[in-house]
RNA sequence: GGGCUGUUAGCUCAGCUGGUUAGAGCGCCUGCGUCACAUGCAGGAGGUCGUAGGUUCGAGUCCUGUACAGCCCACCA
């Protein structure tokens, strides 16, 4: 091994390779210990066809930092992976490719010829977003890695299903469901996507039967007409009220259908009277039902026309409506159009429209199970962050109707019911049957249908840990800790796995669920292949790295909102990872001998360290407690910004700066401290950051010298705590001082247009206090400011006259101009001084002057207040009196 | 129709339970090839915190109205 990392920040070098190290080693997975405490997350599975996209990288970092963070923290921690078989999208996936290459079709394949090619294909590419979760540096323990149509899961899903089917909550019906006719399948209620589409109302004339003059109705789909079985008007309309009971003819088509009065047509819309079609319309459907109406159905399941049309049949609906609309036109039936803007349901996978259709399904009865996974929700056992999602959980499972569960798919899990082939008769069972209970046949048929993809994903938390078994995984890590998703997926998913769980494991699944947003492109936009504004994270990891990706998502979010994905963010984050990187660089290549071996490094003796190493371990120390709380409440771009400042901000711009004097002097015992606290800090740091950047922490840490009892990577290292013992609240204070100085100084170089490499010297007057402190960081001045000299006045009368200078709270900076020179400069920057005290002056004293705030506010505050008014005044006053003497000299 | 979110520097966003001079990154301006890093260093400019009221000693922060942007839910012909 090299003695030090390379020079150039080069994530490609070692990603890979410490991904590597890490799971060959078995570093995912955890080994089950009774005396820790378990943390468990259950991966959401990505579907089997899909391919990373930004999605899963914000998801995946998310779950990882959090996973990372507790394992250090000593849980005994799971983050369990796996892939969803996603009937739909597989399904149609699959039939596209064996269409393109062999133009065979589902049909002309069957079944059994089909399953085979899925699987197989499953076999050869349902790995690949494995070994893309892989390249972020995803920590889950892939040795547990399940997928929702193994063997487990398959039985856990048939149990489920049997066990709802023998509570009789699950039934199968025939009713009105979203058909989708590109799919050939049905749809529940959340596959269907909801758009405005603009559109039109045709208003047609129904002729009376008896000659009379009928009604006037409107339609958004007048190729529905031939499913009409009624005309419905409001009872209260009194412009109709003396045409109920009478019948219409259907126009062109000739049948006779009643006016009947019913309270669901408004009298405002339309034309105030409805026609019935309880084959494509759930209200329609509704009356139907009430009146006691036929169901005529017109359209068929690839949406086209049916015999039922006429002349129309074998037309594709949309095509149809032109041509029935001309037609009717022609015929003196269309009293007018009226542009309009339609809601359409839209299929979620294929966004055809959905046709509403009368249809044969299995369904869950939603209700009671509903109930009690609002109850989880309101009594906190499930907890959402932030909380606000609650509502919308809540809302959609007491609003919830029954769960369509059957899809006419053969990708999927197949519903366990079985047919006598004898008798017909259902049985519903977790294996075939071998007698029909009710002739005593044997010969049995098995349901065609498969079950909804969700209703096996809906089981992922405990039936990837064994369930229905009683396994030591499932005693262990369930119920687990969080859920990480989007809030695009709270209806789909979440709460389906909420009420799943409370039925069969009588708990919530999870005790909080995180939710995040969408990442969006530059200009906002959803990230969508139809837009083609997509970023592979694939190109960004090659490009900048996985650390660098990870830390941009994650300290770019607010809980819960979208978050806008830019190369500048990314890149912003890089070059941070390379900052750390050649501080590392620096403090290794201090730290080592020629041939590799360690220096002599101070042990744990905090006699011989000097304020600024006090200085350093305490401001690392102080964090600790804010960015652990901010870990714990899921808050990683408040941490994340923590920490980059203490690794940017302290440790490289102030720490190292300081320690190069040291190291680079003569004094040994002074090199031995500061390596010491360069590798104290150093490791701190390495730990805080390894959650966000676990790759190059990872890394920099096997170049550094280990502890005894040392674990193997620093993934296994435990988080850090508090030290009450590292707190050195004067040392801080002086080190704050003498930065201030410092910037003060530089400030007035840069402004005097004096080069940085000309050495000045300063002279200082400052209180007792500041004056102890001051001189105790004379060395940090010498150096970080460039001075040849620092000298203190012990008053007034000391200081020369022709300076420029500066006023910080108990000290005045004197630089003598003899080595600046630019008096006007001075002049400039003391009257914007000047000015800028006299109003915070003002402002405080009318804020002390101020009887009800002094009243009223609390002490602390007050005299907060006051002390800040002092300083004011004090500096104010510096100000003052430097200024005619400027003057003066500049009307010389 | 119901619900939710956002509006803070040119851009992207922080700002926790109301209390230092409202912050960061990027961009911009001025210097700097200094031996960890030019993917860098030092210094600097830039904001009436959407708008109108209110509560308070004190409001970017709480309340109400309002404008704009966006999202979700919903069986309106």
């Amino acid at each position: 091994m090299e003695n030090n990392l390379p020079k150039n920040y080069d994530p490609r070098a070692f990603e890979d390779r410490i991904y590597e190290a890490w799971e060959s080693s078995g570093a995912f997975t955890p080994k089950i210990d009774k005396t820790q405490k378990p943390f468990t997350i259950m991966m959401p599975p990505p579907n089997i066809t899909g391919q990373l996209h930004m999605g899963h990288a914000l998801d995946q970092s998310l779950q990882d930092v959090m996973t990372r963070f507790k394992r250090m923290q000593g849980y005994c921690t799971l983050w369990l992976p796996g892939t969803d078989h996603a009937s739909i999208a597989t399904e149609v996936k699959i039939l596209d490719k064996i269409k393109a290459e062999e133009g065979k079709t589902k049909e002309d394949l069957g079944r059994e010829e089909f399953l085979k090619r899925a699987w197989d294909w499953k076999k050869q590419y349902g790995g690949r977003i494995d070994t893309q979760i892989r390249k972020l540096g995803s920590s889950c323990d892939w040795s547990r890695e399940r997928f929702t149509m193994d063997e487990g899961l398959n039985k856990a899903v048939v149990e489920h299903f049997c066990r709802l089917y023998e509570k009789g909550l699950i039934y199968k019906g025939s009713r009105l469901i979203n058909w989708c006719p590109v799919c050939g399948s049905a749809l529940s209620d959340i596959e269907v996507e909801h758009v405005d589409k603009n559109g039109k109302y045709w208003y047609f004339r129904y002729p009376g039967a008896d000659g009379g003059e009928g009604i006037t109705v409107a339609t958004s789909r007048p190729e529905t007409m031939f499913s009409d079985v009624a005309i419905a008007v409001n009872p209260d309309d009194e412009r109709y009220k003396h045409l109920v009971g009478k019948t219409v003819i259907l126009p062109l088509v000739g049948r006779e259908i009643p006016i009947i009065a019913d309270p669901y047509p408004d009298p405002e819309k339309g034309t105030g009277a409805v026609k019935i079609t309880p084959s494509a319309d759930p209200n329609d459907f509704e009356v139907g039902l009430r009146h006691g109406l036929p169901v005529i159905e017109c359209i068929d399941e690839s949406a086209h026309m049916m015999e039922t049309a006429g002349k129309y049949a074998g037309m594709d609906r949309f095509e149809c409506r032109k041509a029935w609309v001309a037609d009717l036109d022609a015929a003196g039936y269309l009293v007018k159009t009226e542009d309009m803007v339609i809601p359409t349901g839209e299929c979620y996978r294929c966004h055809t429209v959905v046709e509403p259709r009368i249809s044969e399904q299995w369904f869950v009865k939603m209700k009671p199970i509903a109930e009690p996974a609002l109850k989880i929700a309101e009594t906190g056992e499930l907890n959402f962050v932030p909380d606000r999602f609650r509502k919308i959980y809540d809302h959609w499972l007491e609003e919830i109707r029954d769960w369509c569960i059957s899809r006419q798919l053969w990708w999927g899990h197949r519903i366990p019911a079985y047919y006598c082939e004898d008798c017909g008769e259902m049985v519903v069972a977790r294996e075939e049957p071998h007698t029909c209970p009710k002739c005593g046949g044997h010969k049995f048929r098995q349901e065609e249908d498969v079950l909804d993809t969700w209703f096996s994903s809906q089981l992922w938390p405990f039936s990837t840990l064994g369930w229905p078994e009683k396994t030591e995984d499932l005693e262990y890590f369930f119920p687990t800790t969080t859920l990480v998703t989007g809030y695009d997926i709270i209806f789909f998913w979440v709460a389906r796995m909420a009420f799943a769980s409370v039925d069969e494991m009588k708990c919530s699944p999870f005790k909080d669920v995180l939710i995040h947003g969408l990442v969006r492109d530059a200009q906002g936009r959803k990230m969508s292949k139809s837009l083609g504004n997509g970023i592979d994270p694939l190109d960004v990891i090659d490009q900048y790295g996985a650390d660098a990706l990870r830390f941009m998502l994650l300290s770019g979010i607010a809980p819960g909102s979208d978050i806008r994905y830019s190369n500048d963010k990314v890149e912003s984050a890089r070059n941070f990872a390379n900052k750390l990187w050649n501080a590392s660089r620096f403090a290794i290549m201090n730290l080592k001998n020629e041939d590799g071996s360690f220096k002599p490094i101070a042990g744990e003796d905090t006699a011989r360290l000097m304020p600024e190493d006090r200085w350093m371990l305490s401001v690392i120390n102080d964090s600790l407690a804010d960015i652990t709380a901010n870990m714990e409440k899921y808050e990683y771009a408040l941490a994340a910004g923590k920490i980059y400042e203490l690794i940017w901000n302290q440790f490289c711009d102030w720490y190292i700066e300081l320690a190069k004097g040291r190291l680079y002097g003569d004094d040994e015992k002074q090199k031995e401290t500061t390596r010491f606290v360069l590798v104290k800090a150093l490791k701190a740091l390495l730990k805080l950051l390894h959650p966000f950047m676990p790759f190059i922490t990872e890394e920099i840490w096997s170049f550094l010298p280990r502890e005894e009892g040392a674990k193997d990577f620093l993934m296994h290292e435990s988080w850090p705590v508090y030290d009450p013992a590292l707190d050195y609240a004067e040392d801080v204070a002086t080190l704050e001082l003498a930065m201030d100085a410092i910037k003060a100084v530089r400030n007035i170089r840069a402004e005097a247009g004096a080069a940085p490499s000309k050495k000045l010297g300063v002279v200082l007057l400052a209180g007792e206090t500041e004056r102890k402190r001051l001189e105790a960081a004379e060395s940090y001045l010498l150096n970080l400011a460039n001075l040849h000299s620092v000298s203190f006045a012990s008053g007034k009368e000391e200081v020369p006259e022709e300076t420029m200078s500066a006023a910080l709270p108990g000290v005045e900076i004197y630089v003598p101009l003899d080595e600046l020179l630019d008096y006007e400069a001075e002049y400039a920057r003391l009257t914007k001084e000047r000015d800028r005290l006299t109003t915070e002056v003002s402002r405080q004293e009318a804020k002390l002057a101020n009887q009800n705030f002094v009243s009223r506010a609390p002490e602390k505050v007050i005299s907060n207040e006051r002390e800040k008014l002092a300083n004011y005044k004090d500096m104010l006053e510096k100000v003052l009196s430097r200024l005619p003497l400027v003057e003066a000299k500049l009307k010389r």
